[in-house]
DNA sequence: GCAATTATTCAACATAAATCGAACAATGTC
DNA sequence: GACATTGTTCGATTTATGTTGAATAATTGC
């Protein structure tokens, strides 16, 4: 994944609105929602909405879909998956022992399958 | 993890500079960096680099230790273990099966232990 | 075709984040 | 104690983001 993909994404998720937004269709997949079921769930004026929503679907994290007078959205949760391998991926970067090591000491996803951490050794400096 | 402290997390990782800057906390870990080499690595001014820092290690994904007249830096590796942790489950609310079809399908982290996927179901759509 | 529905775009404003140079504080060296 | 070194804070500027109401486009039903 590009660091600029990354980014994007991580932009989403940063407004707790769109990351609400996220969710609910995260909880209504894969069928999606309509844009105003979403507003009224939610209760976002809709033209905010559409702003938010714009965004997500510019980052990939959601797609849309046209369905008569109604616009439909859905999570694209294999890309969300796809950014949880590259965050970890980032944390195991040169050090794929210790980062083994943290996750057992951690209790987070001690069998994790270490992908990341078999051989992947990128600069982390890059200019 | 709250909601809050997620997106300020996000937050972080939405800078390519302060992303970076993780990642080279990350690549020498455990022992980390003080703040001149990461300035001369990264080619990021002074000034502009203690701003990034400062909302690293708000967000809690750095620490800060003095150390006689530097200022050295370490990733906190488990907090974004966590933060992982916590965008698994985002992803599988509501849909622990359908989750792990997706994830066995994108070919991604299908062992990925479910902690996630068994039993939780938080309500997506927060007032 | 006309009115109602649904959603987006636009323009204006408000708010927040990033960047930079200069001033400041803290530490170590002589 | 004076001076160089290392980093942070401050203030000003620029840039980007969020929010809202009014106008617009697309679609359905009569």
């Amino acid at each position: 994944m590009e660091t600029k993909t990354a980014t994007t994404i991580f932009e989403v998720l940063t407004s707790e609105t769109r990351l609400a937004v996220f969710r609910l269709l995260v909880k209504y997949a894969p069928d999606g929602l309509v844009a105003g079921e979403i507003a009224l769930m939610l209760d976002i004026p809709k033209t905010n909405l559409s702003f938010h929503l714009k965004n997500i679907v510019h980052s990939g994290l959601a797609s849309m879909e046209r369905e008569g007078r109604h616009t439909r959205y859905r999570a694209n949760i294999p890309l969300m998956l796809e950014t949880i391998a590259y965050l970890t991926a980032e944390c195991c970067t040169g050090n794929p022992d210790q980062c083994r090591n943290w996750r057992v000491e951690s209790g987070v996803a001690p069998e994790f399958p270490p992908t990341c951490c078999e051989g992947e050794n990128r600069n982390a400096e890059n200019t």
